[in-house]
DNA sequence: ATTCTCACA
DNA sequence: TGTGAGTA
């Protein structure tokens, strides 16, 4: 599925598109290319051009945000899942990888909630 | 019309 | 993050 792929890396979007599809304003995406989790082409005119890839990001970024992570975190998270994608680079193992990672992110996630592990009576 | 950088409320 | 200024 390479192919694919390089048609999901194509960057063809311009900032205006992706601001539609993420409902995210400018300043936030552009924000979000400052702290390393996106990285849009710079065409003609230093203008940045987004991929289907970059869309993908950004949505699971506003998705952590929305979860209670900051910048930091999700930083973190895409630290980590960029090194395990190098560490079996010799298959395609889909299932397995999935798993990790996803449990991976949980644990992230549940390692935030420091506020009401104090109040847990249940 | 659209996007870019920079800087300040 | 929002927003306005001055460009390209």
């Amino acid at each position: 599925m390479k192919e694919k792929d390089l048609r999901r890396s194509l960057s063809v979007l311009p900032i205006g598109t992706v601001m539609k599809l993420t409902s995210l304003t400018a300043r936030q995406i552009r924000y979000y290319e400052e702290q390393g989790l996106v990285s849009p082409e710079r065409n003609d005119g230093n203008r940045r051009m987004y991929s289907l890839n970059d869309i993908d990001v950004i949505l699971e970024i506003k998705d952590y945000l929305d979860e209670g992570l900051n910048i930091a975190k999700i930083q973190e998270i895409y630290k980590k899942r960029k090194e395990d994608n190098k560490s079996n680079d010799t298959k395609e193992l889909t299932d397995q990888e999935a798993r990790k990672i996803l449990s991976d992110e949980l644990l992230n996630i549940g390692g935030l909630n420091s506020h009401d592990a104090a109040n847990n009576s249940f």
